[in-house]
DNA sequence: CTGAAAGATGACCGCGCGGTCATCTTTCAC
DNA sequence: GTGAAAGATGACCGCGCGGTCATCTTTCAG
């Protein structure tokens, strides 16, 4: 029996392709968001708009392969700085603040790209593993008393996106805008705060849930007219 | 010499019209953005497409009538507020919650609206209003100590926006999360902070400034090619 | 070297958008 | 009541989007 040489089964230039297309998009999505049409990515790859169409057969699947790259990369910095520092709010701080920076790069795509609610498997697993390795980085800092009791490791990831996306349109005159927010930000995370935080963190399982229900309300809503 | 009876020199249907297309542009950009066409709110509206754009001669025109609708609502949030509470932090919290209500309601429309660079003389004007408005709150309550000294005006409409707009996404799921992150961001206002902030506040000028030098370079790159 | 399969290509499609305009209707001063 | 001007109308336009497909090109096992 034959055993094939190559791990992936497709052809290199494919592969290549592939790559070139991931990379151009991120870019791309980066600099001017969702809007930016697949034409002018398939361009900036070097590829016919046919051949971005066959690797992701849809845009929003181009989104998501995207999306897990950005989590991934977020996840690595969790890793190298769990593992560099001693857990508590410091490394805390450096997280948000290098993890800031990668958003704050991305201008508003991932603020956009969150907005749609995209089913795909790797990026939601991709977003389990991200919110566990944070949660671990929040659980230790509370042990230590450096953070208060009532937050989670997605609080970290919301904040961190509430000042990037924030600031994104002064990102041209204020790249580094962010940061302020982000400070006042961390000193909201300190113990000792005089304001409950009366509501549970944000729940990706809920919204999901609501978006079907919507989804299945319209459907019925279409099917009852015809 | 004839005076006119009526304030306005419009006829009364036009009135009509007007108000009717920017009640159902709030409601209909409040519930699905900046993306609801033109011609859906002026179905909203009960008139004709043709109608909308003899009022708002583009559309951005009608999304900045919406913005300055929503600038003077806030405004008069902070005049009710600083007559009906001693100056401080309660008074900022105060603000800071109920104004993220509003914006709440909205999505993201404030938050889109705002990554476009909108010139309008009367949205400026709105603007420079509620900033001052805002100004004075802060400075009262940093007389008092209540409020960390290197925060401004701005800042806590920056906190606003950045609470609400990321919880959009989450809206229809969990429509009251924003509270928990405003929660958090109101202790990051309290003095004793330990992260300094290191970067000046949001300024529109200066985005207005990047933004117009964008413009003229793009102007100039394609005037060379013609 | 060869041929068949996998991949690349770009002209093409339907759609819905923002915006226009010739034509019809309403208002209101006189 | 009347006429003229202001306003309302909706068919229409050009555009650029996401997505498709018949045709041509490249790869690579045998």
């Amino acid at each position: 029996m034959t055993v094939p040489l190559t791990v992936s089964n497709r052809r290199c230039d494919a592969l290549r392709n592939h790559r070139a297309l991931l990379e151009a998009a991120a870019e791309a999505f980066g600099q001017g968001g969702l809007d930016v049409s697949a034409g002018e990515i398939a361009r900036r790859a070097g590829v016919a708009k046919g051949t971005l169409f066959r690797h992701f057969p849809a845009k929003r699947d181009l989104v998501a392969a995207v999306l897990v790259d950005r989590m991934l990369q977020l996840r690595a910095l969790v890793a190298e700085i769990s593992l560099a520092r001693p857990p508590g709010l410091a490394a805390i701080a450096e997280l948000m603040s290098r993890g800031a920076e990668v958003l704050a790069g991305d201008r508003s795509f991932f603020d956009a790209a969150m907005r749609e609610v995209i089913v795909d498997a790797r990026l939601a697993q991709a977003k389990l593993d991200l919110e566990a390795a944070l949660d671990d980085l929040v659980v230790a800092a509370q042990k230590r008393g450096e953070v208060r009791g009532d937050v989670a490791g997605v609080d970290v990831a919301m904040l961190m996106m509430a000042a990037t996306n924030t600031c994104a349109p002064a990102h041209e005159a204020q790249p580094q805008l962010w940061r302020r927010y982000l400070a006042l930000m961390i000193d909201g995370l300190r113990p000792g705060g005089t304001t409950s935080l009366s509501v549970p963190a944000f729940s990706a399982t809920a919204v999901a849930a609501a978006s079907e229900r919507r989804r299945r309300a319209k459907t019925n809503q279409l099917g009852a007219v015809s």
